[in-house]
DNA sequence: ATTTTTCTACGAAAATTTTCGTAGATAGTG
DNA sequence: CACTATCTACGAAAATTTTCGTAGAAAAAT
């Protein structure tokens, strides 16, 4: 049963889908590169080697990553996959947000953030495809 | 300064965006009402009287609602507008889930829940509108 | 070989969010 | 005029998430 990650289990997630395999001390040293040259609004400060361990086993404990001992240290994966989590997440936030209208969504998406005319041409192209499908 | 508010307040800005002026025994009989016919996998259970008024309560001192004196109770209303929200959240779950990237949200948005046609058409004519624009 | 660094495990503090019990005031009812 | 129902205010428990300190083992460095 897939359960929706927080917000920092979302952080290493992104970490591990990007990088395969890592030690908690790779992880570690990736988020906190990341915070130190985020532009978001209220980025978060740096985390202790102790706090990025402990979640990492809390997530190992919950199932979403799994790990192997390699020497001394564990490398850990992420069990669940991108597009699976991206989508349990968008549900609920459509749910949660937009009160399950997926159309207003994306309007306000598209309306609010700027899209390259490659990917809107991408965007159009898959529209395409689903009124095709019909 | 406009904080993203939490997932219980969110529950209750939907209500009065949606009914205007309410009290809270209104807000909460309709909250319950609500949750008892969701169809979400996870729906919370009903919440007590003092519960959403403690909710309203805090959601007042951080100013997301103000209220008005109404013989002994008191009308809440809504000071932040459901677009500007909106898109507060989808910005902050955009970097979240998407790590910042609006079109992959939009095309995971698209691929995996239907749209009706209608609303595909306002889809496409929002994106000509925006090419015409640059 | 001793010291320093680096790892895991664990427990628990801190911070945030959600829930509700209790008290006191006010309105409506018999 | 009691009596019951309903409201606000307030404090604090409960639940969740995030953070980190400490201890002990293993490797690396001096």
């Amino acid at each position: 049963m897939l359960s929706k990650p927080t917000d920092s289990e979302l952080e290493i997630l992104h970490i591990l889908w990007e990088h395969g395999a890592s030690t908690v001390r790779t992880v570690n040293d990736l988020l906190n590169e990341q915070r130190r040259s985020s532009l978001a609004a209220k980025p978060k400060e740096s985390a202790g080697y102790t706090t990025t361990l402990k979640l990492m086993q809390i997530m190992f404990e919950k199932g979403l990553v799994t790990r192997v001992e390699e020497g001394r240290t564990h490398a850990y994966t992420a069990t669940v996959l991108e597009s699976d989590t991206q989508d349990l997440l968008l549900q609920q936030f459509v749910d949660n947000a937009f009160k399950g209208s997926t159309a207003r969504l994306v309007m306000q998406a598209l309306g609010n953030h700027e899209a390259s005319s490659e990917e809107l041409d991408e965007i159009k192209a898959l529209i395409a495809k689903i009124e095709q499908g019909k």
